[in-house]
Parts: C-alpha cells; structure tokens; sequence
DNA sequence: CTCGTTCATAATCAATGGGTTATGAATTGG
DNA sequence: CCAATTCATAACCCATTGATTATGAACGAG
C-alpha cells in the first residue's frame, strides 16, 4: 500500500475506466461480451436497443478504456472484453476499502498490472 | 418496452454508483474521507482545488449515490466515507470479474441477489 | 462489375455535468 | 445586536456526451 500522491497517473485510467462503466448502455454491451464471447458490431447493434454507430462509438469508448479489444475479419468487427482492462479499478477498490468483506479472490491475477 | 439486454436490478444502482466515481475530483474527496475520517465542507474545500460550492455539490452526489454520510452539527456539516456503499460496485465487480477471469456461467446463482 | 451488408464517421441536437460567482440562511463569537 | 463564518442553492457558462440520421468506405456474394 503506498502512500497516497496527488493526483497520479494511475487516476487517469481509473477516470477513463470509471467513465466508460458509467453508462448503462456500455455495461450491457460489455456484460454480453463477457457472458457470450466474442461478438460482431451487427450481434450486438441487435441486442442493444440503440443504433448501430451508437454502439460503434460505445465500443470505442470501451476500448480507448483497454476494456475490449477489436479484430477484423472481412467487413465485420469483432469486439471481445480484455479481462485485464479492469485492473486499476480493482485496485482502486482493494486500496479504497472494498476489500472490507467481498471476495475478490478471481481476480488476484489481475494485481500484477 | 423491447427488452433487449436483460439488465439485473442492481443497474440503477451501478450506474450511480459508478457515474460517483467517475470524476476525479469527486473520488479524490472521497479518498480524503477514506484515509482522514470525518471531515467538514471547509476542510475538505481547503484541500480539493475547487470552489466551496462545487464541494458541496460533489459531496450531494456522493451522498446521493450512498458513498458518504452527512452530519449536521452547527454552521458546520460533517461527511463521512460509507464504505458499504461500495457494495453494489463491488458485487457487479465480482460477477463480472470473475465470469471474466475464469468461464463459469453459473451467473444465476450470483443474480438471485 | 454490381448490389447488399457491415461498420465507422460526420453533422446535428438536447441534455447533462463540471466549473464559476452571487446570494441567502443558519449559526457562532464579540 | 452585529459581524463573520459555514454551507447550500441559484443563475449562468461552456464542454462533454448520449442519441439520432445521413453518408461513405470496404468487403462478400451474385
């Protein structure tokens, strides 16, 4: 546990992150990816609600925050959620007193980064 | 109403939650908290760079959000960092880190409650 | 080559949000 | 009682954002 500075780094991604989970539309199309694997911008356009460049630019929201990531293949997009996008938030967490009494124990593996 | 996503009950409250801690200000008062215990608006004025209005209005947010408690006592008003207010965050945290880390889709037990 | 599909970007709009200064209501101290 | 302190609210300002529709590029199927 180090000691607390003013205004590091590590605070621009928590804001970056922080901010891209703030949106309920964003959380669901991240909660589909990690329930249903890899998706193209066509699957989830179907099951979002909103319109397609809607979740064009929410899916870049996500990724500028290293919570997915994207691969090309022909004319579709697949977007896929990186595992390890949330770990400053995880640590934000364990620092910040969330650790009081939850199981965080799936994801120590995050820690290292 | 076209149910696309299906979105858990504890949404609202996520994206409260989540929206709180999405400034950096805001999460930077709420450190203070954390790490100092009870503090009044002057105090927490003197060391988070913005004006005395903009601190109350941070900490309305926080207070709406369930992050922090607020104890009149005089002129003064004393805030106080509620960490089970976190607990939403942390439970959605868990679900989806953990679906995230390892693919068990047991999520049906974890959305009971 | 041509047409439909898939996706991203641009233009636009309304709403939200962080920031300020100004004001006013309580409360405390002299 | 009077003046200063403490805090919250109101009135703004401007940047950001979620959302839309329109457009265009790239690719696959015929």
């Amino acid at each position: 546990m180090t000691e607390h500075i003013l205004r590091g780094d590590r605070s621009a991604s928590c804001d970056e992150l922080f901010k891209a989970l703030s949106d309920g539309t964003r959380r669901a199309l991240l909660e589909y990816l990690v329930r249903e694997g890899e998706q193209s911008v066509h699957a989830l356009t179907a099951i979002s609600g909103v319109s397609q460049p809607m979740v064009s630019r929410h899916l870049g929201k996500l990724k500028r925050a290293s919570l997915v990531t994207a691969r090309r293949a022909g004319r579709e997009t697949f977007y896929t959620a990186r595992a390890k996008g949330l770990a400053p938030v995880v640590q934000w967490m364990a620092v910040y007193g969330a650790l009081w009494s939850q199981r965080f124990t799936a994801l120590e593996d995050l820690e290292g980064y």
